[in-house]
DNA sequence: CACCCAAACTTTTTT
DNA sequence: AGTTTGGGTG
């Protein structure tokens, strides 16, 4: 398992370009007032693929503190921690260059400071705001797992995991109150509408979604929604939002099109007039509905204020050659709804992007091989080519020969670094030093204990709590099974990281010396996972305190690379594989896109709902519009559709993908692989051939 | 009460 | 094919 620090896309030439037209009035939309900085109505920059979105923003935010807005009062938001990094250092550069130009001396006050994702932005304000709303800014942040967890117990102890039908899996649970949290609907609504066969468990539900707010509240977390949820309330308290208010005079947004109802109400709640507003996204884009988000948010924003927000579109693209983007705009012509945003480029090209049949996923995967080295004969090195799939599993032939091969590869999307359960362990231990009353990660840590199970660890917690959750007094509780070594020196650790009787540089270390023993006990080839948990060491170290660490990791996980052979961070070169998902905002060269047939483009589960063939369409597109010289859909006959409840899965003979239709395949060139069109070579050495045959055959009756 | 084993279940994408 | 759940055993 191996972390990487994801690579910076190639971006060093588009940024020499001056902004277009159409950037450039988003750019400076507004009006420049002397002291007042620049003041501007509601905006909405609709950013098709590739249009120099992130150039734009960052001039924009450029614009704003070059015209007297401090850099302080400007609030970004983006997607994911890295997409914030990137604006922040192209914003101070775009500053510094006009500074310079200016002949003025470098400010260093122009770092834009409130830049994040919406939940590390809230995390951050409710640390700083708690206090006002009786909140302990000690809270810790928890992530999906540790909500199913939490969950999962809940539903033990309310009596549902002995009903005589099944209750919902932990998982879907949490998918469910997460929706009903991030859409403010309504429990029934919900139930209906997306876990139709869950609907039974309505009251069920809603007592153990009860139950799992109080435990919350109890033992001082917050979740993922609880961050925009507390955020959304704070903002709808007249006193803190203005406050908060007071605090920015502009707000941006990147991503916008995957904004849920609970975020789009944020901002109207901080800006009810918009002022200040500025909003960034690509409807066509659109591609996290199942984590709420709303294509409504970004279709509906101009009419929310009077005057309508100014919508300005960016349509020059600046990745991809043309028939490239004719591709992408033929099939945003079939969408049934959007702004449909028709981008063209000044990148001729002559080829056309492939459409190959092969036979299987065997083939799938040697036609790509085939091409990537051939490619990198040809120069284009391998991490100017990316393979992209809808599902994680997907990639998996692929992988095998990849490694067959000896190509270095880089998986982005799938599994999480953190999902690993040791790394669950080892971070558990330090989170249940940094908040005693964090029953969850204690929990998980006694029932690592020899002898110790639900039961016992439930009565430790219980101890503790009586003891005002000092670590120290756990040494009071008698026990048999706490005479045992590992016992005694878990509570010294405890002590010692809450109390920071330890440098916060060496808590982890001390996690980890701990809890080696018990790793080599519990799990298998515990040497890897021995890595792990040193590597997680490695990553505290770049955090200044516990608490930072803490959170920003479960904000932003890192990535769980597959393992790729060797160590592939030595080579420098390696191809990359990832998700459509996780391939948002990113570009290469050549692109291939794993198996476009029906039940996966559009997945199966998409098919009998229009809304989610509608996303699933806008997911194709988000994969397509990657490329910037080369494109290869890849249409397998017969493919593997891992079913459930039938045994293994089952071979499907492939329909068309729905959305190749006619006007689509003009745009595409059609090539089967293995190449079985036959040349006039073949057909004159075919004739040779019968004509042998017939006399041969002929030949037996001499 | 902890641990083990067999049956049941299962979409996919992620802050 | 792999994980989770729940029941049985020691």
């Amino acid at each position: 398992m191996q972390l990487l620090s994801t690579p910076k896309p190639d971006r060093q030439v588009r940024e020499k370009h001056a902004l277009n037209e159409q950037q450039h009035q988003a750019a400076t939309y507004g009006q420049v007032e002397a002291g007042k900085g620049v003041q501007s109505g509601p905006l909405l920059i609709i950013a098709g693929a590739g249009t120099g979105k992130t150039n734009t923003l960052a001039h924009r935010a450029a614009h704003l503190i070059l015209n007297g807005t401090s850099p302080d009062r400007v609030l970004l938001m983006t997607f994911s921690r890295r997409a914030a990094q990137e604006l922040a250092e192209r914003t101070r550069r775009i500053v510094a260059a006009k500074l310079k130009e200016r002949g003025e001396e470098e400010c260093a006050a122009a770092d834009l400071s409130w830049i994040g994702t919406f939940h590390s932005v809230a995390n951050r304000l409710l640390r700083s705001q708690a206090k006002s709303i009786g909140l302990d800014p000690d809270f810790t942040i928890m992530d999906r797992g540790d909500a199913a967890d939490m969950l999962d117990l809940l539903r033990h102890k309310l009596g549902y995991s002995r009903t005589e039908k099944r209750f919902p899996h932990k998982g879907t649970c949490v998918d469910i109150y997460s929706r009903v949290v991030n859409a403010q609907a309504d429990l029934a609504d919900v139930l209906q509408q997306d876990f139709p066969w869950c609907a039974d468990w309505e009251t069920e539900l809603k007592s153990l979604f009860r139950a799992y707010v109080e435990e919350k509240q109890k033992q001082l977390c917050l979740d993922y929604d609880d961050l925009l949820l507390y955020w959304f309330h704070l903002a709808g308290e007249p006193a803190i939002a203005n406050r908060i208010r007071e605090t920015f005079d502009h707000i941006l947004v990147d991503e916008y099109q995957d904004t849920n109802v609970l975020q789009a109400g944020i901002l109207t709640r901080l800006f009810p007039d918009g002022r200040g507003l500025t909003v960034v996204g690509d409807d066509a884009q659109s591609i996290y509905s199942f984590r709420s988000a709303n294509v409504e948010n970004i279709l509906g924003f101009p009419q929310l204020f009077s005057p309508p927000a100014q919508v300005i579109p960016l349509s020059k693209n600046y990745r991809s050659t043309q028939p490239i983007l004719d591709l992408s705009n033929a099939l945003l012509k079939e969408a049934s709804t959007g702004y449909k945003n028709q981008l063209f480029s000044d990148k001729a090209g002559k080829q056309k992007p492939w459409l190959v049949t092969v036979e299987d996923q065997e083939s799938q995967s040697k036609y790509i091989i085939e091409k990537i080295l051939a490619a990198r004969e040809e120069g284009v090195t391998l991490k100017r080519q990316a393979v992209l799939f809808r599902s994680s599993h997907h990639s998996s032939d692929l992988e095998i020969n990849l490694r067959r091969h000896n190509i270095p590869y880089v998986k982005h999307g799938g599994l999480k670094f953190l999902d690993a359960a040791h790394v669950k362990d080892a971070l558990s231990i330090l989170r249940w030093a940094d908040n005693p009353r964090h029953r969850l990660s204690g929990f998980r840590i006694l029932k690592l204990l020899p002898g110790v199970g639900p039961a016992i660890a439930e009565k430790i917690l219980d101890f503790l709590e009586l003891n005002h959750f000092d670590p120290a007094s756990l040494t009071n509780f008698k026990s048999r099974i706490t005479a045992e070594k590992p016992w005694p020196a878990l509570i010294k650790l405890l002590a010692d990281v809450h109390h920071n009787r330890i440098p916060w540089q060496e808590q982890m270390k001390a996690v980890n010396f701990w809890y080696r023993d018990i790793l080599e006990e519990h799990y298998d080839n515990h040497l890897v996972r021995n890595g792990d948990v040193e590597q997680l060491a490695m990553i505290a170290l770049q955090y200044p305190s516990r608490e930072r660490f803490l959170s920003e990791l479960t904000l932003d996980p890192p990535n769980k690379t597959g393992d790729h052979g060797n160590d592939s961070r030595k080579d420098d070169d390696y191809l990359i594989l990832s998700t459509v998902h996780s391939a948002k905002g990113q570009e290469w060269r050549n692109v291939y896109i794993l198996n476009v047939v029906d039940g996966n483009f559009p997945n199966e589960y998409a098919t009998n709902n229009d809304a989610a063939l509608e996303e699933e369409r806008r997911l194709l597109n988000v994969a397509i519009t990657r490329a910037q010289r080369e494109l290869h859909l890849m249409q397998p006959l017969r493919f593997w559709i891992p079913e459930q409840q039938r045994y293994g899965g089952k071979h499907v003979y492939g329909a068309k993908s729905r959305f190749l239709t006619k006007a689509l395949c003009t745009a595409l060139e059609e090539i089967p692989y293995p190449d079985t069109r036959l040349t006039e070579q073949d057909i004159a050495k075919g004739e040779e051939v019968l004509a042998d045959i017939k006399g041969k055959v002929l030949g037996m009756w001499e």
